[in-house]
DNA sequence: GGACAGGGTTACG
DNA sequence: CGTAACCCTGTC
């Protein structure tokens, strides 16, 4: 274990916040928490002063910073919410410490496809099933076998059938399209960290099963494109009852994605 | 028990 | 361009 100073970084709220389905709580091990990103397994705890990671400093430095948005100054963003705006205020309180992950972009793509018309706990069992049952094999530091998240090229060898076994419903011929698409080249996937925005965007779309709203979630999640802004129905509640003069994109840019992000955790849990 | 909705998208008219 | 249909499961 390493230890690590982290300020605004709450395990609970961020493993919560519906934009990764992978961090859970360690069974028996209160305040723990364990993850499975880019194929590696970790936990985390909340020591005395500071958090602590189950991997080595190197693991740290080239992976663990960055997936965890240790180069941003989270103070700093709920400090420049507008004192007027009370709904933004609330909610940033109330999220303090929810961080936006850098999430891997194919296992983002996948998990956000399924969490089209569902719910955060069910999408968890899709995602564990698909992983369990095409996902490589590991072992964690305990000795505990663990799944990476499918590849590409793995899932472009199913057939829908094979998906629907992971419940995945009418998502299975969706998953299946665009792991073809990806896998064959039609869209230029391993570009897509090299784009702007709006051409990340843009070329996610033309993937099956990937709207606005599911681009969006990419956009932010995995490539942290932090004005990236997905409306879903919470989201859109909320900006019809509290911004309905328009939210103001301009006055949050660069990052208006992270306060997003905050509305629908305060928007999902606080029953306002 | 049956109806209903859950972080949308596609494919029709 | 609006809207029904999509699959499955937990919840009321």
């Amino acid at each position: 274990m390493i230890k690590i100073q982290m300020k605004e970084f709450d395990l609970e709220k961020t493993s919560r916040s519906g934009q990764c389905f992978r961090m859970n709580p360690v069974p028996g091990q209160e305040g723990r928490y364990a993850l499975i990103a880019y194929g590696k397994y970790l936990e985390i705890e909340k020591g005395e002063d500071g958090f602590l990671f189950s991997c080595t400093q190197e693991e740290w430095e080239a992976l663990w910073a960055d997936y965890f948005d240790c180069g941003r100054d989270y103070r700093k963003i709920y400090k420049a919410v507008d004192k007027k705006d009370k709904y933004m205020q609330k909610a940033v309180t109330y999220g303090n410490g929810i961080r936006i992950l850098k999430q891997e972009v194919f296992e983002t793509t996948i998990s956000f496809i399924i969490s089209q018309q569902n719910n955060i706990s069910r999408i968890k069992k899709c995602v564990e099933s698909l992983c369990e049952s095409f996902g490589e094999e590991r072992y964690n530091y305990k000795g505990e076998k663990y799944y990476k998240f499918p590849t590409a090229e793995r899932l472009a060898r199913l057939s829908e059938q094979d998906l629907r076994g992971c419940n995945l419903g009418y998502r299975s011929r969706y998953i299946l399209k665009s792991a073809r698409m990806i896998a064959e080249g039609e869209i230029n996937f391993a570009g897509l960290t090299g784009m702007t925005y709006e051409e990340a965007r843009a070329e996610l779309m033309k993937l099956c099963g990937v709207g606005i709203k599911v681009a969006e979630c990419i956009c932010l999640f995995a490539l942290h494109h932090v004005d990236a802004f997905p409306v879903d129905t919470h989201i859109q509640t909320v900006l019809l009852k509290y911004y309905p003069e328009g939210f103001p994109f301009e006055r949050y840019k660069g990052y208006a994605g992270i306060l997003q992000q905050y509305a629908f955790y305060y928007d999902i849990y606080a029953k306002v």
